[in-house]
DNA sequence: ATATTTAATGATATATAATATCAATAAGGA
DNA sequence: TCCTTATTGATATTATATATCATTAAATAT
């Protein structure tokens, strides 16, 4: 009923602290297992989502690829290269009460977006080769 | 070299225009096979890709969900219910121009962007029951 | 009209990301 | 210290999508 705190737990808030950049569940699991060789994966995404779900980390959901998990920061828009499928941050105002322009919400609460910027990263624009990573 | 013209492409074509919204390639192939039931689900996924790259179709990256496929129509944006995962559309006036917003592109070349609001549905606001589709 | 080239198809295998299952373990209260 | 059960680790399964490859057929050349 009520939530345990186990070290695995802390194990992976400590690591998507250290990480910091919007590292995705695989990373997070290798990094933290490196140090201890025992922890499931499964844990390690099960951890995620409870840790997201109560608010101490960031869980974002990228299209076309694995979800990325962040620190507590501002609310910020990431960008996707369209060739090489890598995801970024966009340094940009973040835009607030957006759900205010829309006219018939059919019920709808609420809780907040995500705006998420298509392009072409430099790199891809100097190279023609595609699909670096996905 | 050039693009040839197939039936199965047309099928497809027809599919998510008669469908219209935001269909999943699983829904499309659905839709297609009890008329056609030679054609191939990777058929549908090639041509769907195909179709969107061409500009004939739309093609709608849901996080955390199956991609979707709109006929072409004016931008706008959606919203996915956390609780139940499904996907509507949002009656709001399509916001342009954002990417002028961004202080520092790094040689990034913008193409658009999607706007994803979050919310409860107004079906799992009244049910406690949850997973009613992913 | 027929032959040729190769893009596209159908069938299947594989990849990737994430969740489900379940016996064993351990956190935290009694 | 014991007891309850949340959590874990290992594994299986699900879901979505792409890769592979022999076969088929669209578009062009003959």
């Amino acid at each position: 009923m009520t939530k345990r705190n186990t070290i695995q737990r802390s194990l992976v808030f400590e690591a998507v602290n250290k990480l910091r950049c919007h590292a995705t569940a695989d990373e997070i699991y290798e990094a933290i297992v490196t140090e201890h060789p025992n922890i499931s994966r499964a844990t390690v995404y099960r951890n995620l989502n409870s840790l997201s779900e109560m608010g101490d980390i960031r869980k974002i959901e990228i299209p076309g690829g694995a979800d990325r998990f962040d620190h507590m920061c501002h609310d910020h828009c990431h960008v996707k290269c369209e060739k090489c499928g890598r995801v970024f941050d966009v340094d940009m105002e973040y835009i607030t009460g957006l759900e205010k322009n829309i006219k018939n919400d059919c019920g709808f609460t609420f809780t907040g977006y995500d705006i998420l910027f298509r392009g072409v990263c430099p790199d891809c624009q100097k190279s023609p080769k595609q699909h670096i990573a996905e």
